[in-house]
DNA sequence: ACTGCGTCCTGGGGGC
DNA sequence: TGCCCCCAGGACGCAG
């Protein structure tokens, strides 16, 4: 399930491997991947016809490809819970394309930096559940796409290292609200890039109830928790990302490893690596919270 | 203004 | 063995 480290896996095998090309053709196989398009597929389609890719970025989970005008435009993915990307060598045969296959783009020119220049490379959006789109439209004046505009900066950026001033602003955002400082860790308006796997896994490591009141924190202990998500995402993205059931691959269908090294999410019944005592799985909000019943105790 | 819940979707797996 | 229901979840829209 694609959050912050794996999307930032995928944006790095784009960039090696896509940036460079020229889009040839565009071919749409679901509207719903087009859903936060307004003109649709054919908008979409014109837009990218014949542009060059510049450059991968990311912010959080979202990630966009921007187009030659650099700083005009740019080609928006969201994998949504089960979306890969996937670059390889075109082919022709449309029978051999992925089952659950949503867009294609054909790319030529130089894709890549590590190929030969002259060679037809094709890159894919397949999602097998649907809630990833593809979007293609302008930036604003702070470089981002329209979608991503309301969208908080995540902990690996540069400008939220501890001590500068929006990583203090995050803080007292944080503790400026009585929700939950799980919904409040989810919450992709204030903190960008971590979903329910990383949130409980945080949680777990900074020894803290996924209901606590999030102004109830002090200042060094929500500090202490925002480390504690940075250290796991940046593990995480070390180990290429966490991958249960093969719908998340990187560009080159290859699976992350970090599964194995999840301390909470998914541990239901298993040893607490700190007490030992049994991981407990919660309902929550329509979804499921695992923590420690010793180390994170509701207080 | 703010919060929380329902909704979209698919296929694997468990239970009867 | 076969069928049905549940479950996973990101982000947004809407109700209260």
């Amino acid at each position: 399930m694609p959050e912050l480290p794996e999307v930032e896996t995928i944006r790095a095998g784009i960039a090696d491997h896509a940036v460079g090309g020229r889009i040839e053709s565009v071919e749409v196989f679901s509207d719903r991947a087009m859903r936060r398009q307004q003109g649709g597929r054919d908008e979409f389609a014109a837009l990218l016809a014949g542009r060059t890719l510049t450059g991968a970025r990311r912010r959080g989970k979202f990630l966009w490809l921007t187009l030659d005008h650099e700083g005009e435009e740019a080609l928006l993915i969201h994998l949504g819970m089960s979306g890969q990307v996937l670059v390889r060598e075109r082919t022709d045969d449309a029978a051999h394309l992925p089952a659950h296959a949503r867009v294609r783009l054909t790319l030529a020119g130089s894709p890549g930096n590590t190929g030969s220049p002259g060679r037809t490379v094709e890159l894919l959006f397949v999602d097998q559940r649907t809630f990833g789109y593809m979007w293609a439209g302008p930036l604003t004046p702070e470089g981002l796409p329209e979608p991503v505009a309301h969208i908080g900066r995540d902990l690996l950026d540069p400008a939220l290292a501890a001590g500068t001033a929006d990583y203090s602003e995050l803080v007292r955002a944080i503790r400026g609200t009585g929700r939950g400082i799980k919904t409040v860790l989810l919450d992709q308006r204030v903190l960008s890039g971590i979903g329910n796997i990383y949130a409980d896994e945080a949680l777990w490591r900074a020894r803290l109830h996924y209901a606590t009141p999030a102004e109830r924190l002090r200042p060094s202990r929500a500090g202490e928790l925002l480390e504690s998500a940075r250290d796991v995402l940046t593990e995480a993205l070390a180990a290429g990302g966490t991958s249960f059931d093969a719908l998340y691959v990187d560009v080159a269908g290859d699976s992350g490893y970090f599964e194995r090294e999840l301390a909470v999410y998914g541990r239901e019944g298993l040893p607490c690596g700190r007490c030992g005592r049994a991981i407990v799985r919660e309902p929550w909000a329509n979804r499921s919270s695992f923590r420690c019943p010793a180390c994170q105790r509701k207080r």
